[in-house]
DNA sequence: AGCACA
């Protein structure tokens, strides 16, 4: 007899199992409610939830093949489809005989969080925002970061596993509210899971790692460089991509720095086609999209860490972006969008530009520019003729910039940090805490 | 919406 086996797999071809196997299901699916879908058609014995990368499917197993076969064969007939939570749950026999439970890490409740955070700008999360989100649920101990094949990760550790579990179940598949984040970020979704560890090692304040039980703690020299999120160099860590757009974050900012000035030295290597400017941790940064990535990178080698003005004052710190294309909604002194020809008088003039070829590295070989070499922006060479939006900016006196990133850091535990609209005993009221991450679910 | 493994 002719095989059948070649048949695509129609559910009602397939060998029955007393392991059904279960897709489309929402994320907040539990076991309990694999069980609940379970028992009016039998004894489920074991389950398994959270599987696949979407991680919403999820295996059940009878007790005896017949009740697998009652529930397949009532669903089959059913009007109504099984659901959980009003979603529509897609049934079949497993095509395996039973649920092997490696019961991993992440499996087994604990005191520490396993975070990936998903989306395009998640590395540009900060561990601060990190620590507000998750310190909603309780007091947080400690929390690393670190980038994996995964993704950019965290590890937040809780006192205790009931803890751990409430934040877990309340920020999973969730996306950090927009408010928390810079607003040129994208979407920054969590996906958590128990960690195997119990207690996190960390041995310094830093950018990628924190431990609030002790406040101190020796603060590691790369956090003490500046608001960056370019944890690059240091920590001989290196997350670039190449990209047409670049992150740059100013560190010692003295002086304001305006999008017109950013604009101008940034130009030297070629048009401009948007800057957006958003504060990060008490500091600057700005996102600078070029036409190609070739102009990006020569700028950002030009450019990274050389100052815009002299004696140390706003040395910039450059990295790619990972965006490609800014979405600038509204031209103001914070976002600018060149490519729109009808931008409000915008100081692009080329003359000015051309005004200062001894100013544009491209000019000179990089290689001779060992020591500061970008140009100091003179004050003279900087303001010609009336320039709107510079003002007494580079000449006038420092200002003495709210850099108080570096107080967060020392922060005593459940402290808030100042301008944070999220409440300090918030760690109280974990049912208030999850308002602001909306439905959020299913895209 | 289509089969798991830290």
């Amino acid at each position: 007899m002719a095989s059948v086996s070649t048949q695509p797999q129609f559910r009602y071809t397939q060998t029955p199992s007393k392991v059904l196997h279960l897709r489309n299901l929402p994320w907040e699916c539990t076991e309990e409610e694999l069980i609940e879908l379970g028992k009016p058609f039998g004894k489920v014995v074991n389950t398994k939830c959270n599987v696949g990368a979407n991680r919403n499917q999820a295996f059940i197993e009878f007790q005896d093949l017949n009740q697998a076969i009652a529930m397949i064969s009532y669903y089959a007939s059913s009007s109504d489809p099984a659901q959980v939570r009003g979603k529509t749950v897609y049934l079949q026999y497993s095509n395996r005989q039973e649920i092997v439970n490696n019961k991993t890490a992440a499996d087994v409740a604990g005191n520490v969080l396993l975070v990936t955070i998903e989306g395009e700008d998640a590395r540009l999360v900060s561990i601060d925002v990190l620590h507000l989100v998750f310190s909603a649920f309780g007091f947080v101990h400690k929390i690393t970061t670190f980038e994996k094949t995964a993704g950019f990760q965290a590890l937040v550790q809780f006192s205790d596993a009931e803890t751990a579990t409430s934040a877990k179940d309340a920020l999973d598949g969730r996306s950090i509210p927009r408010y928390l984040l810079p607003e040129h970020l994208g979407p920054c979704t969590l996906k958590i899971t128990y960690s195997g560890h119990s207690d996190l090692s960390v041995k310094f304040q830093s950018h990628r790692s924190r431990d609030y039980t002790n406040p101190y703690l020796p603060v590691a020299q790369s956090a003490m460089e500046g608001s960056g999120q370019y944890m690059v160099g240091l920590d001989g860590k290196r997350l670039e991509a190449e990209s047409n757009v670049l992150l740059a974050s100013i560190e010692n900012m003295q002086y304001a720095v305006t999008l017109d000035v950013l604009h101008m030295v940034f130009s030297s290597f070629g048009p401009i086609q948007k800057i957006a400017m958003f504060d990060k941790n008490g500091g600057l940064q700005a996102l600078i999209q070029f036409p190609d990535v070739q102009t990006a990178v020569t700028a950002k080698d030009a450019l990274e860490g050389h100052c815009i003005y002299d004696g140390g004052f706003c040395k910039l710190h450059i990295s790619y972006s990972r965006h490609t294309d800014l979405s600038i909604k509204v031209n103001n002194d914070r976002s600018r969008d060149y490519t729109i020809p009808l931008t409000p008088v915008v100081n692009v003039q080329p003359s000015i530009l051309g005004q200062q070829p001894v100013h544009n590295p491209m000019m000179g070989p990089p290689a001779q520019q060992q020591y500061n070499p970008y140009p100091p922006i003179s004050e003279q060479g900087l303001m010609p003729q009336s320039q709107p939006g510079w003002g007494a900016a580079p000449s006038g006196p420092p200002q003495s910039m709210p850099m108080q990133m570096h107080n967060n850091v020392y922060m005593p535990p459940g402290t808030m940090a100042p301008g944070m609209p999220f409440p300090s005993h918030a760690a109280q009221q974990p049912a208030s805490a999850m308002s602001p991450y909306g439905p959020g679910r299913n895209q």
